[in-house]
Parts: structure tokens; C-alpha cells; sequence
DNA sequence: TTGAAAGTCTACTTAACCAGTAGACATTAT
DNA sequence: ATAATGTCTACTGGTTAAGTAGACTTTCAA
């Protein structure tokens, strides 16, 4: 039930993008102040350079980033933090969310049991993927963003109460 | 997000032998009645043998099996079908539920990330992890076994009533 | 108008892992 | 004894994951 490099990367880089986006200045065109260099989201992120080069490029080309070429230029979100599902993120860059293909929504495939509807495996896998979907497909990039953002302030809350308690 | 074809064959497998221990008459010693060989869920389930046997072997050997050797043996559950778990087979057959080792309960490792508390990517993947384990560990062979009882009378249901209307 | 700084694209590499096969061995019932 | 079973270990061929390399294109700015 791994998750591969790719997807992981791909994910922080996603983050990492969106919280570009949401402190670009409003108002201001699409790319400006939002694009962002493939090295230092690799820096940050601790991403080898040349493997990021090529998720973002996946990405690119399924249409969730954009991106400006030559001097000055870099990625940035295709569509606001809102409208992009983790669970997208995740299809684009390691395939279906499902365990196995039979339950599949995005690659569905026979695995020629006699009887599929009365399968107790794959009834319990349906249940498994389902699990992941509702996780993965309503969980987008805003709300990561705003997650983070809560989980800091407890631990700042937690640490000023302490010492007074 | 995938399950192993080892995962697969299994949970098939012990399935399989869920179905011999309901089955049996019950009072018989432990493995009368119950015991079923490898050659004969080879078969019914469509894997192949040598490769089951593996299979069978690891599963015996973290306890969820019982094997009786030479003539007329075989293998059997361990335990009733209503205190095995598949996330139990899953963890044994293919390791940790969890996407991202960050997460696992039973094999844990700091991704690196600088701040885990607040990490999103991290926090979402806590949730995946919960929502595969909580339908895995939830489920034992005994409900897997309803479940396609009920599905099959569902079936007969339908079919019965369908000329009617 | 040139060159440096960005992304684009394709091929390659290395190691690990998956799925399966093979075969010698141990145990048990008849 | 011997045939039917499970036990154990090694091997193999193919695929994938993770990353590296390098040539190419586009853009900006001096």
C-alpha cells in the first residue's frame, strides 16, 4: 500500500507551490509572484533536482502546473489550491488509488474470479479503495495549507499555555 | 496503492480456508474436517501452486496457519475466521498498511520533513493510513464470509422477483 | 545579439523487488 | 516402504523505482 517517491515528491512540491500561490499578491497576473524554481523547491523539500525536473514535468503535461521558460521563469499552479484534490495529484504520478484493478474506477480490469459481484476480496477491496478516494479526493491543496497552518498555531498555543498552567 | 499479487493469493487463500472451517462439523478435533491442501485452493482459486505454497508457509509461520504434514494433511486456520483480520494477512504478506513510513504504526522512520507535527503532507497521509486500517482491521474472515452469503441471497433475490414484476 | 538562466525531452543506469520455478528434504499414514 | 503431503532455500527473468546525464529550447537582459 506504498506510496512511491514520485507521489511523495510530487505532493510536497505541490504544497510547496500552492503556498507560493497563496502569497503572490491578489490581483496581480496569473504567473507573477507565484512561479517558483524547480531548485529551490528542491532545496527546500530536499529533492534530488533533476528527479523533480521530471514529476513537475509530469505534472505539467497533465495539466495541474504551468510554467514559464527562461530567466525568471519556473512552475506554478495551474488552477487555485482549492479546485486542485490530492487524490489528482496522486493518479497523475503513481496510477489508480484502487489496491487492486478489479475495483478500479480509473483502470478497471476483470481478475477473472466466476463471480466478481459476490467476491468477498473484492468486496473488501471496493471498501479499501473507497476508503482512500474519500480521503484523497476531498482532501485539496487549500486544506493541507490550512492544516498546517492550524496545527502551528496549537503548538504555539500549547507552548505559551504551559508555562502559565 | 497496491496490493501484492502474494497479498491477493492470500487472501484468497485464507478465504478459502475460512469457508472449510465453517464447513467443518463443529466439535471435531482441531483439524478434522478443516484441513484443505495446497494443490486444491491451487485450484480452486487459479494460483499457482509452488508459488501458494510460499505463501501458505509465510502465513503459517506468523501464526495465522496450522499445517498438518504427509498424507491426508494440509493446512487450516489457526484461529476461527472471526478473530483473523485481513489487515493482520495484508501486514504479514506485504508490510505496513501505511503509504509513507512517517505514518506506520508497525514500522515507523522520520521522513526528515523539519517540522513532522506540522507537516501536510504528513497529517493526510495519517488519514489514508487510518482509513485503510480502519476497513482492514475491521474486517475479519468471518464478515468477509457474510458478506458474499448475503450477496448471493441478494442475487437469488433478484432474480427470483424480476420475472415476477 | 549573445549568453546565462530557466524549462523540455529522451535515454540510460543501477538496484531492488515481484512473481514464479526448481529441487532437495522432512514427515506421516497406510 | 512408499507415496502424499508440507518445509526450506536458492535461483531466475522481468519489471519497476529512483535517479543521472546530457543535448536541446526558450526567454530575458545586458
Amino acid at each position: 500500500m506504498r506510496l512511491s517517491k514520485r507521489g511523495e515528491y510530487g505532493l510536497r512540491a505541490m504544497i510547496d507551490l500552492a503556498e507560493a500561490f497563496r502569497n503572490s499578491p491578489n490581483g496581480s497576473s496569473e504567473a507573477a509572484g507565484r512561479v517558483v524554481q524547480i531548485k529551490d523547491i528542491a532545496e527546500r523539500e530536499k529533492i534530488p533536482a533533476k528527479f523533480l525536473e521530471q514529476i513537475l514535468l509530469t505534472l505539467k503535461n497533465a495539466g495541474l502546473l504551468h510554467s514559464k521558460m527562461g530567466i525568471g521563469g519556473g512552475y506554478y499552479l495551474a488552477h487555485p489550491p482549492e479546485s486542485i484534490t490530492l487524490g489528482h495529484i496522486v493518479r497523475v504520478l503513481d496510477g489508480p488509488l484502487a489496491p487492486i484493478r478489479c475495483v478500479s474506477q480509473m483502470a478497471y480490469e476483470p481478475c477473472g474470479c466466476p463471480d466478481e459481484e459476490a467476491c468477498g476480496l473484492r468486496l473488501t477491496m471496493l471498501d479499501v479503495r473507497n476508503a482512500i478516494a474519500g480521503v484523497l479526493d476531498h482532501t485539496n491543496l487549500a486544506n493541507v495549507l490550512d492544516r498546517i497552518a492550524t496545527t502551528r498555531t496549537q503548538m504555539l498555543d500549547r507552548t505559551s499555555q504551559e508555562p502559565i498552567l
